[in-house]
DNA sequence: GCCAACGTTGGC
DNA sequence: GCCAACGTTGGC
């Protein structure tokens, strides 16, 4: 089982708009090291969901519900996208100033490679960013 | 809206 | 294959 943390604009796609939809697929990426991270998930990993630019935290947990496959927006067999369903809405969002403040977070890729859009997470992140929402 | 960081493109 | 130019992302 591995863990990741996938960034949404809100206002293009939120986690709220995911809850609805139950499930979608996970597109638009066009960076080929976040295209090589959704490559490597399997199905069951667990995501947290980031929200950039309006909020700036993350909001929810996502689980990957299939994994990669063509992206069905572009003929160019380069980009993937993966399922991708939510799992659940965090009690307390977890911002980028939280974990940015938290010396146990300060290797994350979302502090150290602000701008990657698919990132791998390890399980004592995930677990700390899960103990900072107040969800254990 | 600005700008720093960083990835990609293209000329040489 | 280098590197300057350019475009995009995302925090502030």
């Amino acid at each position: 089982m591995n863990y990741w943390l996938i960034k949404s604009e809100p206002f293009k796609y939120s986690f709220d708009q995911l809850l609805k939809d139950k499930k979608t697929f996970w597109e638009g990426v066009r960076n080929y090291q976040a295209r090589n991270n959704l490559r490597a998930m399997k199905k069951g990993d667990l995501l947290l969901f980031y929200h950039s630019n309006e909020g700036k935290e993350v909001v929810g947990i996502a689980k990957v519900a299939g994994e990669a496959y063509q992206d069905p927006t572009t003929d160019d067999t380069n980009w993937v996208v993966v399922d991708v369903a939510p799992v659940k809405k965090l009690k307390n969002p977890v911002t980028l100033a939280m974990v940015k403040a938290d010396k146990r977070l300060a290797q994350m890729a979302l502090v150290t490679s602000m701008r990657l859009s698919v990132q791998p997470v390890k399980r004592e992140e995930f677990d700390l960013i899960l103990e900072l929402a107040g969800e254990q």
